[in-house]
DNA sequence: CTAATTGCTCTAGTGACTAGAGGTTCAAGG
DNA sequence: CCTTGAACCTCTAGTCACTAGAGCAATTAG
């Protein structure tokens, strides 16, 4: 059995997203021991290494709370959890594509800079008007 | 003199978004009319033009205060005006390459659905074991 | 003159945590 | 056994950049 430190410290995950967790509903709350502290067994760890894993690719809460629905019925299809799998790759590569529209801008704006004063700089003006843009870049980030 | 909805309409902001603004000290205090209700020139126009497109391009709030700030002393030299821009290019450019690294994990997971049930579905081991990942990808989203 | 639209302020909610206050329990050393 | 310091507990509030809604006032088109 390890306590809330030591889950942290085996999983990379803070104490206190830890408990986060617990409170949103996404880890099962733990038991406790005579003192009130959780404690957990090699099972916990494995959920929190799992949610750990898949927010590090990117998945949001939600989609790993419906991942561990899934997982609870392991005789289902599991065209569902592939979707949000391919899904979360789309959305990946979507912001790929923007933030590359973006850095394009951005390389474009600071390479005009000549070391002069603010009053005689082009990127103060470039950053004003979309005009001078190769393109559209939205950004909704 | 344009009232709050024609600056949106302009601008493409919404007009919560505005208000927002101005409540958080970016955009100046505009003036209001005999009801109460603000009143904008084309000064304003401008201004949140340019907030706008910064935002676009992926500026915090807080970096576009301090580049307002900056306009407003023209005769100083515009390092430290660049330094903003250069370190946002570099943001970007360290956010796509991490999101690249996302890509190709998220692509080799989701190819190893092979459409039977979440019992033996591949994508749902992958997602909780880092160990079959081909390398680093920790996001901080 | 009326009705619809737009405007006003204020509060609260979003996602995924993080920070801090103020108090309790545990583990190790003497 | 006792003390001390670390780790634990709950609860509230803050982060970023808005967005949504309530409840009311002003404007504008017909």
């Amino acid at each position: 059995m390890f306590s809330i430190g030591q889950l942290a410290a085996q999983t990379g995950a803070k104490v206190p997203t830890i408990r986060y967790y617990e409170g949103i509903g996404l880890l099962q709350a733990a038991g406790r021991n005579a003192g009130n502290q959780r404690r957990y067994d090699r099972a916990a760890l494995e959920r929190l290494g799992f949610i750990r894993h898949a927010r590090a690719l990117g998945f949001s809460l939600e989609d790993i709370r419906a991942l561990i629905e899934m997982s609870a019925h392991p005789e289902q299809p599991c065209a569902a959890l592939n979707q949000i799998a391919r899904d979360q790759l789309a959305a990946t590569r979507a912001r790929i594509a923007q933030l590359q529209r973006l850095e394009a801008e951005l390389a474009r704006i600071a390479a005009e800079c000549d070391g002069g004063t603010v009053g005689a700089c082009s990127v103060l003006a470039a950053l004003g008007d979309h005009g001078q843009c190769a393109g559209p870049h939205l950004a909704e980030q």
